[in-house]
DNA sequence: ATTTTTGTTCTTGTATACAAGAAATACGAA
DNA sequence: TTCGTATTTCTTGTATACAAGAACAAAAAT
């Protein structure tokens, strides 16, 4: 497990590089190499990141604000594990807000950025063939993110995004389901017809729906893995 | 102005204070002591806080992982100043939470909880006769978050949390307009009594009201002061 | 055997030193 | 004067040293 991507130059030695230590310390979690409950060593991700302990330790200040990362006082630092009633909480949150999205969308997206949103619903369509299952869930984020934006609300889809991200370990496996794809796309399905007809409560009750079958799946999954 | 509160002692000269400058900082920026723009020098608040800048510079990046501060790199921290167009957006992130809170606490309050809720009313009716416009500010305060509690939501009320934070600059003010607090009290009644009948979407719709109407004032408020 | 206690080690918390970029200022030319 | 440029100063970014609490392990007592 290479933290490290080694095609990019880590030996520069100048620059502002506390963002990027935050930015792949945040990666390594998201993209699940690091998992819930990891401890963070300030000494060994300062080596691995081959920098000192100051900007790694400004970086898990960050992710613990945004929640991605826990902080015991004198305790250090691990990947936040939260409860299973925490998780089903955020689904709550992100289920409604994405929800809102939806409805912002319908009533105010540009043609622009409703047919982004359809390019978007026809890659998933594509890949949702193929059997590359990381490539439909980064299909799938696209066509989210599409909406988001296409909200016209930059502190909404900031939110969301926020909120996604301290999901994604339990959200990351769920597309692995062989059956759930087709589901999932006759759900985009309707929420895309929902946007480009205008129509805010149609739009707004498909994704919540959509996101809810998708917390019940993460949720079940997340009761398996005993969390 | 004083930042340090000359009643506390801050001469200790262990202990993880940390959180305690951060949280020091926060309040000074929620309650209005700093205000959006303000340059916020590492040293000097250091200083200020007899402390030294590593604490110091930790705090700010949680602080702006929270939206509340902005880092420039190499250029250093100011209190966020959102354009017109972003605190419009997070009015409308919060007005969509708060009434989403609601609709949850219709559903699923504990009976103390809606006591707790009904005495944080009368509060605010006892206060919004004073001339105490800061007693009122707090009352109201606690009056939405028995409410965001009520929702049996952590992740939702933590949330809405955050975001109020970051408008708390143009909130503060606007419970100053005499009529404001007659109306704002019957409003209040409104929600109360939606949730104490437990009809989920009255409560919703009053509390999105609610917060709108206060948003309105808000932004009139920001646009005179040519934010 | 279990539990308590004590000591050691290891990690985090804080302070400070140094490096390097940004802002400010002063100077010179048009 | 005004603009451009060079220089200086100041602040932030990073590394490191030291302090102090927490986790761990070993030993002693029950």
């Amino acid at each position: 497990m290479s933290i490290i991507d080694p095609t990019k130059d880590n030996t520069r030695p100048t620059g502002t590089l506390g963002a990027l230590v935050e930015a792949q310390i945040e990666q390594d979690i998201v993209e699940g190499r690091f998992l819930p409950g990891d401890r963070l060593d300030e000494e060994e991700l300062a080596t691995r990141l081959s920098t000192s302990r100051t900007p790694i330790r400004e970086a898990l200040r960050k992710l613990a604000a945004s929640g991605l990362v826990t902080i015991r006082p004198r305790s250090g630092a691990t990947v936040s594990r939260p409860s299973l009633a925490l998780v089903i909480d955020l689904f709550e949150v992100v289920s409604e807000l994405e929800a809102f999205a939806a409805r912002l969308a319908a009533q105010r997206a540009t043609d622009t950025q409703l047919t982004a949103i359809q390019i978007a619903h026809e890659d998933c369509e594509r890949l949702s063939q193929s059997s590359d299952a990381g490539a439909y869930f980064n299909a799938n984020l696209v066509f989210h993110g599409a909406i988001w934006s296409a909200s016209n609300n930059v502190m909404l889809a900031e939110q969301i995004g926020t909120v996604n991200k301290r999901l994604s370990p339990y959200r990351r496996q769920i597309t692995f389901h062989p059956t759930r794809k087709q589901d999932s796309q006759s759900e985009h399905s309707q929420i895309a017809n929902a946007l480009a007809n205008r129509k805010p409560d149609v739009a707004e009750k498909a994704m919540r729906d959509h996101v809810m079958i998708l917390s019940d799946d993460a949720l079940q999954l997340a009761r398996t893995l005993r969390l």
